[in-house]
DNA sequence: ATTCGTGCAAACCATTTGCAAGAGA
DNA sequence: TCTCTTGCAAATGGTTTGCACGAAT
């Protein structure tokens, strides 16, 4: 996976450094999506203004999108490195779950077919009470 | 529609004062989520506290949500007020769409139930090409 | 060697807090 | 009148920018 990213990095012509290497590294090893003060807690070897501007690059090329959960701006990776999938959160005790759903997915072109677009991109985050907390 | 929020006012024992009119017939007004930085330009004669207190007070009432459109955060009318719906918007032009699918929202509730979930809230949005962009 | 990326410092902008004066019930 | 709200000023915190040094190709 570390090689995908390479050839990635490689044909945008921009160089693997150490610190990139780290940042991807943390979101391997995450499970849910990171705030940036997140990641800069984990990179305390790494200038905070780096955080910012590798997140920006990951972003530009795919590697990293950014999601909508509650309040703050997470980042997880995107979905040549982990499926696609929207997430489903329990308000209060913060579990958190990855859906996949077919059926959805296929709405989401209905939608965009009946009025006229091509969708590039779309957000799903669902919020409530697991099974546990209600 | 005022009236209906000289009643939710009241029933919370809130006051109903100028600010806060001017900053609900500004959402009334618009077609499109608001930023705060918007209805400050808006209400140029209102302190910019003041803009944040009252849409924290709306999100509580229920009479605002705050919406994730792109990168900032941006406020509409809640559903008493303006009834549910999403949005599929152009990146290009920026156009705007109002959706409302039934469909869609039995699949949350679908899904929801899968998962033992009570959903509470969720968001969706799309993102692409209108007809005359693409 | 050359260009790109990093860290540092400072600027910038959005948001929050404390408090005294003013407005609504 | 009494309490809730507002505006102001200042603090806070997150994000961006400019620049010289260091690292990657």
């Amino acid at each position: 996976m570390e090689r995908e990213l390479e050839v990635i990095f490689a044909r945008a012509s921009r160089r693997m450094t150490t610190p990139r290497k780290e940042i991807f590294r943390v979101f391997q090893n995450s499970n849910e999506p990171l705030s940036v003060a997140t990641i800069s807690t984990q990179c305390s070897n790494i200038d905070r203004t780096s955080v910012y501007r590798t997140i920006e690059l990951f972003i530009q090329l795919n590697v990293v999108k950014p999601v909508q959960l509650g309040w703050r701006q997470r980042y997880e990776l995107a979905d040549p490195f982990k499926s696609h999938h929207h997430h489903l959160s329990c308000t209060k005790c913060n579990q958190l779950v990855d859906l996949q759903s077919s059926q959805f997915e296929n709405i989401v072109g209905t939608i965009a077919k009946q009025h006229g677009f091509v969708v590039t991109d779309h957000t799903f985050e669902m919020r409530g009470l697991c099974s546990d907390c209600r």
